[in-house]
Parts: structure tokens; C-alpha cells; sequence
DNA sequence: ACCCGACTTTGTAGTCATTACAAAAATGAG
DNA sequence: CTCATTTTTGTAATGACTACAAAGTCGGGT
């Protein structure tokens, strides 16, 4: 992707293969990865990979306002490109971060109680609409067999 | 304080020495502490107290449902009284943490885009009403003297 | 008072994410 | 090609937290 060389240059960020691939990880997964997410996934292209070339590297685009970092939960930093303000929501069943463009009240550069806002992060946890099912039993591990068993579905408040 | 004992024994708890202290102090110290603030906090009144207790008891806390585990920023976990539901602030400056009574649309309990919300976190950052100064340098650090010599404050909307 | 078993606390060791640091490798201008 | 600068890598260190087993505490039954 000629793009990604050219999203470093423009940051002042020489495009080593290393930070290339990883910023191409970034953009063709949208999933929020943690960095042992990314350096998992990026093992077979690249055998050499360091773990510490992965935080140097994610720490360089933050630094270079290309990402930013996300303490959602459970004390896991993930991470992913900075972007138009959004909310989160993890699903506690199967893991997944999912963006929700729900607009919301945002006190960003407001002041509230005579305190200064500058960041302003909104937090969804509970069971995503794929991994809510007429039991509360997870159906995120059943083999493909077993799911497709499953054909009731809730729709809970259409 | 026979308080605490008792809400330890309405939460099947023993109330031992080390967990009547500690509810004690988050009873007493609205800050929204770490582990190791507690464990800092009352090493003196308990010079054998183990950290290991601390978490212990936390995790039991939690388990009761006395306290909740707050992840907010900075990937530290934090821990709170279960109360009312509330927003938090939190100054990149001083670090102290606020609850903000802030009536907010929370979606908890509620489905959004076919997920159901179990948990709902609002997050702010920046700078508090006693950091927020003329100059951006920060003050926290300035002696008293030096403190008192800056009279003017912005207002900043009020 | 003594014994015993259950619960609680403690210290140490282990895990996991992240950072610090220095050596090795790659790059690139002259 | 050569050498200085940048980048990557591996290893060690840090810090929060957990696992685990030994030691301490406590209360009931004798
Ligand atoms: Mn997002
Ligand atoms: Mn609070
Ligand atoms: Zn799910
Ligand atoms: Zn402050």
C-alpha cells in the first residue's frame, strides 16, 4: 500500500517494513488490537519481529498523533487509528470491541464544575447482539454444528 | 466503627482486623484509591499488613459486592464504594480523581444497535478547578507562597 | 484451660504487560 | 565503499497482580 508509506511520511515517521506492516495491520483490522494482538498476527510475515519493535512502533505513532491508546477494560491497552470521536462497547462474552457512532453529549474542551475537559471517553460493556441467544449459556466456543442449531433468536426490543 | 463491622457481616464477610481497616479507609478516603495507596495508607496502623491481604480483600470486597473495580485510565485499577451510578474526572495534573453527579443518558440495562449494555462507563480528562490556572505551567508543586501570588483566575465560562 | 479444625494473613515466587538499555543490523548521504 | 544515524532486536528490569503454601488466629467442643 503505496497509502501507508505515504500516512508515515506525512508524520514525519521513515517507513521501515516493520512500521509499515503494522500500521497496514491497523487499517485492515479494525478490531482495536492489544500489541500482543498485532505482533501474534504479524509473526509469519515478519520472523524477526521484536515484541519491543511493536510498542516502539505503536508508541511512535501515538506520539505522532496517528493512533491513540484505549484503557477500556480490564487494564488492557488496545489500540487503534485517531479518528472522528466514538464510543466503545466490549462484548464480555466473545471479547469484541465494537464502535458506536451513537451521538452523545461530549463535554470535550467544555468545562464542567470548573474543571477543563480534554478527554472524554464512554465505555460499553455486556453481551453483543451476536452473542445474545435465548440462553444465557456463551455460544461463542460451540462448533458451527451447534450453532446453527440455534434458531430462535431474541430480538429483545426490536 | 461499628459501621463497617456491620456492613461486613451483612456481606458475610469476618470482620478481621486488616478488612475493617481498609473498608475503613475507603469509607473515610473518597479518592478513588489504587491497592498499593491503601496498602501505603496503612502500613503504619498495620506494620505486618501484606499487600497480598490488600488484593485479598479487595477481590473479596468486589465478590460481596461492597466495592467496584474502577479501569479508568493510565491502565491502573482503582477501587470505589458501589454506589449510586456516577461519571468520573479525572486531572492530568494533580491525578485526583472526581465524581461527577452529571445526569448522563446511560444506557445500562438498555440495547444498543442490538447489544445489551451491562456496564456503562463515562470517563473525562483534564485539568480540575484547582489546577486550571492563568498559566498552563503547572502549580501543584509550588509552594504555598508562590501559590498565593496568583490572583487571577479564568473564569473560562462560568 | 487445652485441642483441633477452619479461616485468615503473610511471604515468596511466578506471571504478564510494558519499558530500559545496549548491541546488532539496516540505511543512506557523500 | 564508508561512516554516521536510525531502526530493530534480545535481554534484563520494572510493576501490578496472582498462586501457593506456611504460619498465625480464633472459636467451639471437651
Ligand atoms: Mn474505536
Ligand atoms: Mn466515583
Ligand atoms: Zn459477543
Ligand atoms: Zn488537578
Amino acid at each position: 500500500m503505496q497509502d501507508i508509506i505515504e500516512i508515515l511520511k506525512e508524520h514525519n515517521i521513515a517507513p521501515s517494513m516493520q512500521r509499515v506492516k503494522i500500521l497496514e495491520y491497523l487499517q485492515n483490522n479494525r478490531i482495536h488490537p492489544t500489541a500482543d494482538i498485532i505482533y501474534q498476527a504479524l509473526m509469519d510475515e515478519i520472523p524477526t519481529l521484536s515484541k519491543t519493535t511493536v510498542y516502539n512502533t505503536l508508541n511512535a505513532f501515538i506520539e505522532k498523533g496517528i493512533l491513540v491508546a484505549l484503557s477500556l477494560f480490564e487494564n488492557e491497552v488496545r489500540y487503534e487509528y485517531n479518528t472522528d470521536p466514538h464510543i466503545h462497547f466490549k462484548c464480555s462474552i466473545c471479547g469484541k470491541i465494537y464502535d458506536l457512532d451513537k451521538s452523545y453529549d461530549l463535554y470535550k474542551d467544555d468545562f464542567i464544575d470548573g474543571h477543563k475537559v480534554t478527554e472524554h471517553h464512554v465505555n460499553l460493556k455486556g453481551i453483543c447482539k451476536n452473542c445474545v441467544k435465548p440462553t444465557t449459556r456463551s455460544t461463542q466456543r460451540l462448533p458451527e454444528i451447534a450453532k446453527r442449531k440455534i434458531t430462535k433468536f431474541h430480538t429483545l426490543r426490536s
